[in-house]
DNA sequence: TCCATATTTCTATATTTATCGAAATATAGA
DNA sequence: TCTATATTTCGATAAATATAGAAATATGGA
């Protein structure tokens, strides 16, 4: 992951209704969430709400998936682990960490 | 942690310079770095810098030490692993998950 | 085709953020 | 104390972002 997409990412997170939504896509799994079901948790209005969502998808965090009128958003859990990898990335210079960066992933 | 402290640690880290200065102290290990020191190898201007640092620190993902006319600042490992571990928060609802989120942590 | 529902785009406004020159502050050593 | 170096604060400007009402688009079913 480069700088600019990791900025991108950590932008897109950095907003509360968005990292509402993102973490609400990452507790609801693979299958995700239609958008209305999204706004109805969190309060959020459509139009904010479709604007937060394309936020998220262009940063890649969040994929999008049409099913009849409705289109079912869930997480991308690559990308948030590709994202949390890069932040821990050659951490201490690799010496003395409790931890390899590698094994900071999910999903 | 809260949304909203999380959000202010993405904010801190969602900006190029300061995501730069980030991953530097985190590369550097808990004895940091001098403020001159991460201004000469991020090419970032003295005022500019201190912006920067300031916004960190607030967040509480860096720490500043002052020794004689240095200011050192490292990164604090222990905010970044509950920030990370904030966004795996409950993944997939618990279920069917590689690793649990408590392994995402670092030094 | 026509209607109802789901979602997005448009438009405008208010707020927040990044940048850096210049000045101020702090510390160490002569 | 005086001077040089390190860092922060001030002030002003330019750019990016969040919000939501209204209108537009898309889909499924009557």
């Amino acid at each position: 992951m480069e700088n600019k997409h990791a900025v991108r990412s950590l932008a897109a997170l950095a907003q509360e209704s968005r990292l509402a939504i993102f973490r609400l896509l990452v507790t609801a799994g693979p299958a995700g969430l239609a958008v209305g079901k999204i706004g109805e948790q969190l309060g959020v209005a459509p139009a904010t709400l479709s604007f937060h969502l394309k936020e998220l998808s262009h940063a890649g965090l969040v994929d999008a998936r049409q099913d009849g009128r409705f289109v079912f958003y869930s997480a991308n859990y690559a990308a948030m682990n590709a994202l949390l990898g890069f932040l821990t990335e050659n951490c201490c210079a690799g010496e003395s960490c409790a931890l390899p960066a590698s094994t900071t992933s999910c999903c």
